[in-house]
DNA sequence: GGAAAATCTTGACGACTGTCCAGAGGGCGG
DNA sequence: CCGCCCTCTGGACAGTCGTCAAGATTTTCC
């Protein structure tokens, strides 16, 4: 019995990946069962054996990709040491991301604007969008006890400005901005001398 | 024969409108040609009549959108004569296009995101990006007028940290949030005040 | 092995899409 | 008054869409 179970989250799990690959090439307006269907080894018929329906079937999609995304600085965070660590780690990693995985970035992007349109989506971006913001603060404020001061942000806020700082790159990587990765960098670590500085007397109270 | 042109530029604008209401409201993905020409008073074979295509009429829209936006806070900066002034009169404006006009901003943000799939869009979008970059740093730049210290971050940086701010604002104010726009205006005062440091002896003799 | 259940394919359905076009309406010059 | 041209309508077209269900296929179990 508990095989059935197993079996039956594989195929999803397998749909799930299909229709990730799918909507991370097409964007949401563009994305049909029947395209899905071709990038997996099934017929398009199956996707309704599994889901219930198109909306079912891409908040589960949704559901999944939040668990590869909120780990992703979570091994720099682990092995930094010194406040130039964690930065250097940090930034290469964001770096690294938004070269090699922007199709998977502007999906999110595409699905959170959706959430604007479609009261169905809102639940899971929201939850997402939490997770996202507690894997910036669980790096912000690590940095913050590295370099001894603490962020003068709240964590939405410090959320809120990465994301603008990542969206913004984004958009010029898909545009083929070849400068846009370091430019990010440079944004980003500008932001955060202001925002958690480093060298000002670092006298709490 | 300058009449004619008045003319057709006069209804290509009505139906720039009405195509514009319907995105808003449905958003890129789910508005057809029909549901525009509804929202007007017109049939919809007289969209191909004005408009080549539907990317065609889209970006004419798009075009037009950018003279509504990027003109919003000229008056506040032109008349505020003080820090507090500028700031209070950008903070309202601010919250009030929030509140007021929703629909629009997440039209934005949706084609926005579109020219990340679609690159026949990427022109204008850019385009747009840029205005409003410009917008921003008209603002920012004055206010680091009044208070006698220039901002510490560079145009394209501050207006990424804006446009996260209000993104995420206009998440919650669509999810129903009674809060976004109070917390629109204090995490803006909070990155303002970090990025444009009013206090630091800096006072004019 | 054979029955039963789970899984998958295939084709159909009505609805909707962007696009095009034949022709109706109507105002204007002659 | 006619005829012309600009404007607009509404239907037709070839696709595509999500959804469904009947049947074929495979797997499971006794």
């Amino acid at each position: 019995m508990a095989e059935r179970v197993d079996k039956v989250a594989a195929r999803r799990a397998e749909l799930a990946a299909a229709t990730l690959r799918t909507l991370a090439e097409l964007g949401y307006a563009r994305t049909s069962l029947r395209e899905i269907a071709q990038n997996s080894e099934f017929s398009h018929g199956v996707l309704h054996y599994y889901f219930q329906d198109k909306v079912d079937l891409i908040t589960h999609c949704v559901r999944e990709y939040k668990a590869i995304c909120v780990t992703r600085y979570d091994q720099v965070v682990a092995t930094a040491t010194t406040p130039a660590q964690l930065r250097e780690g940090f930034l290469e990693k964001l770096a690294q991301t938004l070269v090699e995985e922007p199709h998977m970035h502007r999906l999110w992007y595409d699905l959170r604007n959706q959430s604007m349109f479609e009261p169905s989506f809102r639940v899971d971006v929201a939850a997402i969008d939490d997770s996202l913001e507690r894997m910036v603060w669980r790096v912000v404020s690590r940095y913050a006890d590295l370099v001894g001061t603490p962020p003068l942000v709240t964590p939405p806020v410090m959320y809120a400005l990465f994301d603008g700082l990542f969206q913004q790159a984004l958009l010029r990587q898909l545009a083929g901005d070849p400068a846009a990765a370091a430019d990010l960098q440079a944004g980003v670590t500008a932001v955060v001398a202001q925002v958690v500085p480093a060298d000002r007397a670092a006298v709490p109270g």
